[in-house]
DNA sequence: TATTACAGACAGACCGTCGGTCTGTCGTCA
DNA sequence: TGACGACAGACCGACGGTCTGTCTGTAATA
């Protein structure tokens, strides 16, 4: 194999690149470091010259991830425009066009989201994005107590909650795309958006706000995921 | 090695005991199946007599967690006794006992949840125990919103987001072990209560019943369970 | 400008260990 | 006594990771 040396970050970004791919196609445990140098057309050295470890190389994905997505509602943040239940509103706005975003690339993932070998890769993700993007969501929490619209005892630990009940979307997502293409794919939709609907509601009730005063999703959402998903299985 | 012929399913539940200890003390990944060989003295064809692979070991523990787990709340639900609210306030109270009885075998589990190697192990736990017991928790419900009690368009839906608060729970509990021994220790343990505080407040509101009706932990419980696996510590 | 020296960027043979297989043996019961 | 379940343990391919060596861009020196 010939030598192509090349600009140290880029290498490196590459390398994340194909892992992710990878990763996210087969999980991590079933991708082998082999099938990384395979796809980037790297040695083993040289792999080992940018990670100590395959370990390492997840958690370099995993922190870019979450990264890349605090970046996507981070200005959001920053900006006060508005009281906090707006501001809440576009937060979770932004959060459900991401995930939108972003379905294609991890269809492959749900297909399989049951399989082992996805849940820690899943599960590392979700946790360094909740502790990326919880202390923003605490913020905006917290201005809503002081505006006295949001009767919350506690905004840190509102926020985790509300954010594990974001994390756990997936879960319920994948049991719907799990179920498509059989006969029951029309109740598992059925199932999810309710599912969907009630997460909206039990953050208005969390949060003490009357119900619908939060816009978790928009009708016919799953539908549309759906579709995203099997256009892009094809 | 000599040979010594056992009853088979003794046989095979020690070696679940046997795999089951070293899956928490260092997590799936982290095990050998030489480590369990050597910790029951058995021989690999032995092994894989009872067992096809590793994962089949984990597949099964995990399914004698999660019915252990519903035995022991499986009587609450069973015999109709009493209103929907007092009902799941008992459900709660088995479930809080439940995580004290077994919180010293996950002593060391929780001294490393944030280690990878577990993450796997717990989610899998997590997801079966869901399965069982969400059916059961979504049948309370579904009475609590016959007796007119509970103001939930849809039971399901709420048991599966009530339980996933519960699953959360281990997170939150894992980050406070962490921080024992540390200076901000105390601060991690009043973190701690608040937020299993406010998951109660949170059940609550997402079953629309007036704040404080759901009793899901008792004052000091926190400080009673640091106890607990301090003392299995040393 | 030509030469040299050096450090970083790789290549790829190699190693120990892992999960899993396979063949054979022992004990038990029909 | 033979057949079958319950093992024993040598063995295998593949994996993650190491090690030594080589190539190349660059900067200092003359």
């Amino acid at each position: 194999m010939p030598r192509t040396p090349q600009n140290p970050e880029r290498r490196r970004d590459q390398l994340l690149d194909c892992a992710q791919t990878l990763f996210f196609e087969q999980g991590y445990e079933a991708t082998t470091v082999n099938h990384i140098l395979q796809r980037s057309g790297l040695s083993k050295g040289g792999f080992y010259h940018y990670f100590a470890s395959k370990e390492d190389v997840l958690e370099a994905i995993v922190a870019r991830v979450a990264e890349r997505s605090v970046a996507q509602v981070n200005d959001l943040v920053e900006q006060d425009n508005g009281d906090a239940l707006t501001r809440l509103n576009a937060f979770l706005r932004r959060s459900r066009q991401l995930k939108l975003e972003t379905a294609p690339q991890l269809r492959p993932l749900f297909s399989v989201i049951f399989s082992p070998g996805h849940q820690s890769l899943f599960h590392r993700i979700n946790q360094a994005n909740m502790t990326l993007v919880g202390p923003l969501l605490a913020r905006l929490i917290q201005q809503g107590i002081e505006e006295g619209r949001f009767q919350v005892p506690d905004a840190t630990a509102a926020a985790e909650i509300i954010m594990q009940l974001g994390a756990s979307t997936y879960d319920a997502v994948g049991r719907a795309v799990y179920a498509q293409g059989t006969p029951e794919a029309k109740a598992a939709n059925q199932a999810l958006e309710r599912r969907l609907q009630f997460q909206g509601l039990a953050i208005d009730r969390i949060l003490g706000l009357p119900d619908g005063s939060i816009r978790y999703i928009d009708p016919g959402f799953v539908e549309a995921l759906m579709r995203l998903l099997d256009d892009t299985a094809e």
